[in-house]
RNA sequence: GCCCCGUUCGUCUAGUGGUCCAGGACACCGGCCUUUCACGCCGGCAGCACGGGUUCGAAUCCCGUACGGGGUACCA
């Protein structure tokens, strides 16, 4: 069955999480559909303010990263074009004379200050105001007069009275709405601009939409849409309102809670597939215990029917965890591939907290840290004992001060890396076996042993592995750092004991 | 106000009248592994919003209440 579905966002310069995931859903239903489905890309570009050149790149660049790529739109074109509102002002004036001519339309000549007023007097007690009706049954006489006074008109659909508006909603079932409770709406202002519904309804009929997967938050604006395609003559899709994405306390989801656009979780570090697999389970579920899924897992899983009716919170603990499965699951060259377009865009080798992070290519850092972070936002951090200045932390020399057999565990570990440097023997397999060794001839226990090497040449209370980070300092640092620990303790242990005497 | 929608562990959810004294995942707690952290493994805590029905039997069906949400524009 041939499925063409459409995202229709406007460029206002990022992408909110909620509207990421109708995006996902979208482009999850067209590829279930395999060559059958299309995914149709539609700029809303009517707000002439926001949908600026930039934004509108921004927003592509957006969804090119997602992985979500459409079939017809910006940049590939399409037998159902132009793919940019703006563009199609034609169409939506000649849909409007059309439902004119039929009558399904007729001109208003009321001003925005005179409905304002009517409705200011209408008593707020039990129905909500809808438009009176005034210009409805005018005369030609009538009309003829009021368009010599120079009145600009707005184009008003009419609306049938008596009848309910039924339409198909995957999510939602069979929903209908009272046409009398919608009254005449505008279809067209004054300006001659049309109005979203009915931009809406237009682009949906010319681009053959059969599925519509949008946000709740436009169901009430389903029953005008199907009025104006019935009216119109055009088949009405099969809907699907998908629920709202709320912020961890339960609210509706904004910056206040952190990252609520995709762009912030780049930033952050996520992956892609991180982000679309975390965000499609905010209301979808595949089966009762699959969490961690592939795009093409997804895409074969997919079914909008199941989408839940209710609003979800996102859990950003959940999200690293997702992400982290999948970080963890990559390929090294992939993952290499991944890291280093991260950093390319996020990753300011200025800034002297990145020094670490920046200071090594993109083999070492998979090596460091592939089995340890959630997302490449943290790997700073991490690496950051890599930084040539590198400090050790105070929390670092409290453990330090408490390993008793400090001194002659620093010096022996000092001597083993001699040894593999000398005997170019320089890998971390080789730095673990001959610092295992160690534990027998030293006669102390592991952690007496590891731990406080892993603690003097990183200076971090939390590292990646002891040998790898020995293996990626180089062997002339281990040795300078593990000196001047050795030395600098002694140091700290003489200071303390000639406190106690006093 | 009016229209519409929702409500299962802290969070995401499975569940469509008996197989549910409700299953999984994240988080949390405990243990194991262990060079820190993380990973991994094992175990634990914790939920059907409330009140009425219907039924031999209800998380599942009906009604109501509470709470939450969306809409109610010459916004999108």
């Amino acid at each position: 069955m041939s499925v063409r579905v459409r995202f229709a966002p406007s460029p206002t310069g990022s992408l909110h999480l909620g509207s990421a995931r109708t995006a996902l859903y979208n482009w999850l239903a067209a590829r279930a559909a395999g060559p059958e489905g299309t995914f149709i890309l539609r700029i809303e570009d009517t707000d002439r303010e926001r949908s600026t050149p930039e934004h509108v790149d921004a927003a592509l660049r957006i969804f090119r990263w997602l992985g979500l790529d459409w079939d017809e739109g910006p940049g590939v074109g399409g037998a159902h074009g132009p793919y940019f509102q703006g563009e199609r002002a034609s169409r939506y004036a000649a849909h409007a004379r059309e439902l004119l001519e039929a009558g399904h339309a007729y001109e208003c000549y009321c001003t925005a200050e005179e409905l304002a007023t009517r409705r200011e007097g209408h008593a707020a007690s039990d129905r909500a105001w809808t438009y009176d009706g005034r210009c409805r049954d005018l005369s030609d006489a009538e009309r003829e007069e009021r368009r010599a006074a120079g009145t600009p008109a707005s184009i008003r659909f009419r609306v049938p009275t008596g009848r309910s508006v039924t339409f198909q909603d995957l999510i939602n079932g069979e929903s209908s709405f009272e046409s009398d409770l919608l009254g005449d709406f505008i279809i067209v202002r004054s300006s001659g601009d049309a109005v979203y519904n009915f931009a809406c309804a237009v682009d949906d009929a010319l681009m053959e939409v059969t599925h519509v997967i949008r946000g709740v938050d436009h169901l009430s604006n389903t029953p005008r849409q199907v009025l104006l395609l019935e009216a119109m003559g055009r088949p009405v899709p099969t809907y699907a309102h998908v629920p709202m994405i709320l912020g961890p306390d339960g609210r509706k989801l904004s910056k206040r809670h952190g990252a609520a656009s995709v762009e912030e979780l780049d930033r952050a570090g996520y992956l892609p597939v991180g982000i679309c697999n975390a965000v499609a389970l905010l209301g979808w579920n595949r089966d009762d215990d699959t969490t961690v899924m592939s795009m093409e897992e997804m895409v074969e899983a997919f079914d909008p029917a199941r989408v839940n009716k209710a609003a979800a919170a996102i859990d950003y603990r959940k999200l690293d965890w997702i992400n982290g499965q999948h970080l963890r699951a990559l390929e090294p060259a992939a993952f290499e591939a991944a890291w280093q377009a991260w950093a390319d865009r996020w990753l300011d080798p200025q800034d002297p907290r990145n020094a670490g992070a920046a200071s090594v290519d993109a083999a070492t850092v998979r090596i460091l840290v592939q089995e340890k972070v959630a997302r490449f936002g943290e790997v700073p951090g991490l690496l950051a004992f890599l930084a040539s200045d590198a400090a050790i932390a105070p929390e670092a020399w409290e453990k330090l001060d408490a390993v008793e057999p400090l001194p002659r565990v620093l010096a022996a570990a000092s001597e083993v890396v001699t040894a593999c440097a000398d005997q170019d023997r320089w890998s971390p397999e080789a730095i673990e076996e001959g610092i295992r060794a160690l534990v027998g001839s030293l006669e102390v226990k592991p952690r007496e042993l590891f731990n406080p090497i892993r603690l003097a040449i990183t200076g971090q209370r939390v590292s990646p592995g002891l040998f790898e980070s020995a293996w990626a300092l180089g062997a002339g640092t281990v040795r300078d750092r593990l000196e001047h620990v050795r030395t600098e303790s002694m140091d700290r242990r003489g200071a303390a004991s000639g406190s106690t005497d006093r």
